[in-house]
DNA sequence: GCAAGGATTGAATGGTGGTTCAATCCTTGC
DNA sequence: GCAAGGATTGAACCACCATTCAATCCTTGC
């Protein structure tokens, strides 16, 4: 019984991430949820007191999952500049793998709980970036700088360079490296 | 007669974006609007087709407005180090002084017609930048780069930095300046 | 087996806010 | 002055969802 309520919990959870897979935040009404659950609408209100949580947790947890594969091909590296280039490749290659999570992730209009969510999300990079921002300075591969600030500017690049050809739907090829150049350059990598 | 008509129009817009600026998206509702342009809220559709309409553009009017000013003090300097300085104080001391449009005009959830809005701005401010990128490219001021992509990111950056102190109400003193030379080494600027 | 109690259902409720429209008011041309 | 026609009004309408809840179904402990 007790499994039984968690495995809902999971499936609702799961079905609300492909939903926001495939349609973005404005395709997460409770109802369509629910359905894909296999569940009538008010079961969800079993395991989240408010449609707001139950999509503030999805969020959490789509984003999660991000800062952690970024993280992990960061951490492979040693160097700054190979962690950022890591960094750069990871989140755009996963950002054009599934466009419109990424977009829902990034930028969709929300509601306010979500909103809240993404602030933490992207402060996440920000804080992961600021870490390796603050060993590059400290072991002088970088000139002096305020990480938090640097790591902020960065993944703020980041995004809005991606955003855009979200939209667009179309990269360049050449993207990915030039935001590499730009990025390295900002943080003052020594060529 | 016609006077009147379109002083009717300029009067929707000029609430609207009072409204905007004090309550930002959320408080756009038909009825605040026609209510403080002294009309009956019918009275908005005899001006905009829909709701989307109008704030679209009020949306447009602001934030042309703001490039305006960007584009107005940057075209007081000569170097594209000054330019982006000029272009980076003028955008965050306008956000400062009016936090809640900016949060409007750079983050707010909103309806997807605003968010195409929102793109066209992002991308005005681009356009601007990448033409000084691709001047100070060309008079080898800076290297070679692709300036839209730099103007981009550029963009993004400095929105970013500004989007976490709107929320906070604060920003550090140095932040500015930091971010000055954080924009002008990611651009290459010769030191 | 069999109640008891919690899980599940899904139709009904309620609130919000954009949009419409028949009635009314003004302006304007004669 | 005075009709005609467009402007204005604002209450009513409607669509959309989140949320609720009385009825029903299961599971479980005895």
């Amino acid at each position: 019984m007790k499994a039984r309520l968690s495995a809902s919990r999971e499936r609702i959870i799961a079905a609300a991430l492909e939903i926001m897979a495939e349609r973005g935040y404005a395709g997460c009404s409770v109802a369509a949820v629910a359905e894909r659950a296999g569940l009538a609408t008010g079961s969800v209100y079993r395991h989240f007191p408010t449609k707001a949580d139950l999509v503030a947790e999805v969020f959490r947890t789509a984003s999660q999952r991000e800062v952690d594969a970024v993280a992990r091909a960061a951490a492979l590296e040693t160097t700054v500049a190979e962690r950022v280039s890591a960094v750069i490749e990871t989140f755009a290659g996963r950002a054009l793998r599934s466009p419109r999570l990424a977009y829902a992730l990034l930028a969709e209009p929300a509601d306010p709980a979500v909103d809240a969510e993404r602030l933490v999300f992207r402060r996440a990079y920000a804080e992961l970036i600021a870490d390796y921002v603050a060993e590059g300075v400290a072991k002088g591969e970088l000139p002096p700088q305020d990480p938090e600030l640097t790591a902020t500017a960065l993944v703020g690049a980041l995004a809005e360079a991606m955003v855009g050809p979200l939209a667009a739907g179309v990269v360049g090829p050449r993207t990915i490296p030039h935001l590499i150049t730009f990025l390295h350059r900002a943080l003052g990598v020594s060529p």
